[in-house]
DNA sequence: GTCTATAAATGGATAGAC
DNA sequence: GTCTATCCATTTATAGAC
């Protein structure tokens, strides 16, 4: 094996993630490329070598939410094609799954964080966040109850209103919990504990009578 | 009547709605004094008599939140005490009354985009949305529903679940359709759409059987 | 690919006149 | 209570050496 320096190699992706940290923390606007630069242990030039200026983190940023999207999508796929058994338990460990394994993923929570603040100024930041947060995991829900209803285990036949129904009790527990200036492990608790509650509730409203 | 100068008296007041204006479109750190000022045609000194700093200015705003939470508080009240008849039309008009006249309330809608901001960075900020946005809508809710369940129409006897199950359906549609660069009357609209039909399924489900 | 040095602009804040 | 003028720190961004 050669000598080549393998410790430290402040390339484009060490950059953005960098960014992304503290984007999510503060925001764009609050961040300065010095503030990005001294984690890094690195010069204001260093960055602008890499990008055209501070907007163009931001930009290589939202690029890269797309193709998490895409990676997520197939992950999603994999993970929820086989679970369908239709209990409260499986609705729960759905329910879960999409918490802990989406929305609390480290790079896709930073990810909302950031948009959270930017989609409000930014149409782009926007345009993002409403993939990232909406269209994808409803239609990841949709998909799991369209499978149900074809497997006869519930009654009524509008698998986005079902969707709709059971993500906005994940989403809602999620942002009332979740989102903030620090995340705990007691957040998170509490966000299972809340997720799972309404979750059986309306389970049990919905299943076969 | 007296000669004295009604047009444009810059007082502390009108400072205070053109910052909020501009700190819900852009956020508080991206906002400067200065933009504060052009639209009052003022200079900056001028804000600096009437505020220690620029966070006096954010600070005043929030005790504002605080003055405008007890006001709504009453308002509530006032509004959904005697709307004690349960239908689906009765759920949609409650759920509607509350986005209409809480969410969307031209003051309380720029203090939740502001907050929604700030609240990622700041624990002062956070306290106050959770309050604004989660604790008082969800304790109105909660007393719909205790009064519901009182009078005999309604099964099961966890208000604070039902709460937040319906509640979910309406913070849920206001963020997604509501929150971002431009509100227009298509977001509203499609708002009041998707929580109309949400709130028609999960009350048939829920109903006296 | 990263450094030093520096230009140019922006933004928070104050002093003192009116 | 608002204005002019000014100060100073921070920040974006670039030029040119290594």
């Amino acid at each position: 094996m050669s000598e080549e320096k393998n410790i430290k190699i402040n390339n484009k992706e060490n950059i953005e993630m960098t960014a992304l940290e503290l984007f999510a923390k503060h925001g764009f606007q609050a961040v300065s490329v010095r503030d990005i630069c001294k984690p890094l242990g690195l010069r204001e030039s260093a960055i602008y070598y890499h990008f055209a200026n501070k907007q163009g983190i931001l930009d290589s940023l939202l690029l890269r939410v797309d193709q998490l999207i895409l990676q997520m999508k197939t992950e999603f796929e994999a993970a929820f094609s086989e679970a369908a058994e239709v209990s409260d338990e499986a609705m729960c460990a759905v329910a879960i799954g999409m918490l802990q394994g989406y929305l609390l993923h480290p790079v896709v929570y930073k990810m909302i964080a950031m948009l959270t603040i930017e989609r409000i100024s930014t149409y782009n930041a926007q345009d993002t966040y409403q993939k990232l947060v909406f269209e994808l995991p409803l239609k990841q829900m949709e998909m799991v109850f369209a499978q149900m209803i074809d497997k006869g285990f519930i009654v009524r036949n509008a698998p986005e209103v079902l969707a709709q129904e059971y993500y906005a009790i994940i989403y809602f527990a999620f942002q009332k919990n979740c989102i903030g200036p620090e995340l705990t492990d007691e957040n998170i608790a509490l966000t299972k504990q809340e997720i799972n509650k309404n979750m059986k509730d309306i389970y049990n409203k919905m299943k076969q009578r």
